[in-house]
DNA sequence: GTTTATGCAAATTCTTTGCAATACT
DNA sequence: AGTATTGCAAAGAATTTGCATAAAC
């Protein structure tokens, strides 16, 4: 299966390339200038995570969570997913935390998949909230 | 809103106990000795969640799991959830990690939820698997 | 011209909700 | 009796899939 280059896939890309989060499918929706199916938006992400352009991860309100692997940490090499995700209540705001997190598992266990999420408030928000008081 | 004790209060209680492992709906549903209605199922779990007898956390199949408090940790001094679960990919158990994991967040980041998940083969299942071999 | 990509509709899966009936206290 | 709890059906949200059409190579 070779991959075509089609303006939908640069579409989604260049979303996910400008805003500076990850993305659910449906806030990706929301920001892309040209309408798109969401079955194509899904198939698209999806094909980007085979391709290791992306990666995807799941969020604590059980949606997925799409990001571009350049925003999280080493372009290539020490390319790992092992990190955490941070979620901002009040903006709505995704980001990757770039450091690398070890869990301790128990002897003989083995990960195949880390999925780390957190949700807060981030300086940003929290600061602006201190201002209102 | 008081509480009451019901029979199907006592039968789900009774299979988390029973298993030693954190449990989605459906997981429990199939493990329950009287058949019980969905709904019924959620809405007791999530009673039991803001009792604080159970917590709740989010696999990467974006599934919602329960698990009884008193598996994590201690009773109700050093009630914390910030732990992994772990799921075994071949035995599909899942277990909360009891080690507390520390993140560290950027300035200002303030934590609201935490959820950790990692899925992967548990000791049992992959020596089980060298066996095979 | 072949094959990948897209759009549309429909199907799946998980979870929640409204409402009337039931059961606890 | 009064209210929490249940069952049933239906609604909702997120994601996937089948298939015909359109677009890329």
């Amino acid at each position: 299966m070779k991959r075509r280059s089609t303006a939908s896939k640069e579409e989604v890309l260049a979303v996910l390339k400008a805003e500076e989060t990850a993305m659910s499918h449906d806030m990706l929706q929301s920001k892309l200038s040209v309408s798109m199916d969401r079955a194509t938006i899904y198939r698209i992400l999806n094909r980007f995570c085979e391709d290791g352009q992306v990666h995807k991860f799941v969020g604590d309100d059980g949606k997925q969570y799409f990001a571009l692997c350049i925003n999280c940490g080493d372009e290539t090499e020490h390319h790992h997913h092992n990190h955490f995700h941070f979620k901002c209540l009040e903006c709505g705001k995704v980001e990757c935390l770039r450091d690398e997190v070890e869990v301790s598992l128990p002897k003989g266990y083995v990960t195949r998949s880390f999925n780390g999420f957190i949700s807060g408030v981030c300086a940003g928000c929290s600061s602006l909230k201190k201002g209102e008081e």
